[in-house]
DNA sequence: AGAAAAAATGACCTGCCAGTCATTATATCA
DNA sequence: TGATATAATGACTGGCAGGTCATTTTTTCT
């Protein structure tokens, strides 16, 4: 009776304040889960272990997500969507010259490997059972655009050799897969770099004629 | 003080009727296994449905297998190791011709392909954070051998385009590698036939001369 | 047949961990 | 400052599945 407030907010939710550490907390977490699930996937990670890293409560942790699931989903849409592959995807439809689409595929997937991103792409890909729904995400968001541009590079003028394209987009990133598992297991190897790899594979597809350049970009890249 | 047996046999262990049916227990328990892990992964299979498929009680399997590890290192050991890619790997160092390294690649592929070892081979891949000696034991026994072929193919005398795979012999197997996750995560778009695609990349590496010889023996294997 | 050994059984045990919730701490506002 | 709402806590629980073992069934051997 005394509030003189209008009544319809019977919930004032945030002040500015508050929504600045709810931010801060949630990235806390956020980060901490990253870290968990890349380091020990999906199933052994454990929610204790985010919280302590996030330094809150386990019980805080489902203040912000709902699930394990939904967890592991925010991280995949915060951590590994935002960024994309830009380079490769772009929002025009437009084809890229042979030269272009090779220096920002490149790019990509230097980026991928520099990033924390790469871990959890790998996550996703092997525990990627689990969560049907999330690799749909994945694959909207990034595999599709991707092999789109990919399929529209092979329609492209040359058709010499871009025609291997048009029947398995795929080759083009099957490499920087395999060269994801290979770093992942193959602990005592040598690591394999994944912009060499995917570079020694445009040469294969595109023709070899930017061979120095390759090693050119590389350096600037590191 | 009856018996007037050699007392140091005190375990008389097995007749030759017992010796089949334990055999044939164990390769039921095997079978069953194979398929959970197939379906389920690792994590997610159950020894209560191996021990039911199987005909047997849980405790059975205990009889056989030590844990659930153990018995996924039997699935590995028997089932995918057994075959393995002889095609390839073989037990004579000498190099292949290109034009037979070709063709044993594909047949190895096929073969792969055809049974039920892909499934396996991907559940190793997909999970082996868990179990790096699970690891190292296909990498010992397939993958080096392989990848020492391709070395020794990349060793040989055409030195055109070889040379890529010199520093990275991996590209020979990365398309049946991302094809084998392809298929498994990628329900709804067509599957990618793993001999076709590892015959483009065959092409891509080794020329295009035996294109249509592809052809051929697709329709063979098939 | 029947005693003794080996094999098989499945109810039970146990440790683990995602998820809960009564309690406590902190922020909001009159 | 005190009343109320919102946020955070962490001890606790429920269920699940890997693994055990006293009991039963089958085989072996005289």
């Amino acid at each position: 009776m005394t509030k003189h407030q209008p009544p319809e907010s019977v919930s004032r939710p945030e002040s500015d304040r508050m929504r600045h550490k709810k931010q801060a907390k949630r990235a806390a977490i956020l980060e901490a889960a990253l870290r968990e699930f890349t380091d020990n996937g999906f199933a052994d990670a454990r929610l204790s272990a985010v919280a302590r890293n996030a330094g809150v409560a386990k019980g805080t942790l489902y203040l912000y997500f709902d699930s394990k699931e939904k967890l592991f989903e925010g991280v995949v849409r915060e951590t590994l969507l935002p960024s994309g592959e830009e380079g490769i995807i772009s929002d025009n439809p437009h084809h890229l010259s042979t030269e272009a689409f090779r220096r920002s595929m490149l790019a990509s997937v230097a980026d991928l490997q520099n990033s924390g991103r790469s871990g959890i792409a790998l996550v996703v890909l092997t525990e990627g059972r689990q969560f049907p729904q999330l690799v749909e995400i994945y694959v909207n968001a990034v595999l599709e655009p991707v092999l789109a541009q990919i399929d529209r590079l092979a329609h492209s003028d040359d058709t010499a050799r871009l025609d291997v394209l048009r029947r398995f987009p795929q080759l083009l990133i099957a490499p920087v897969i395999a060269g994801l598992l290979w770093n992942r297991f193959m602990t005592g190897y040598p690591p394999i770099d994944l912009v060499d790899i995917a570079s020694a594979q445009l040469a294969l597809v595109l023709g070899d004629e930017a061979a120095s350049n390759t090693a050119e970009s590389n350096e600037i890249m590191d």
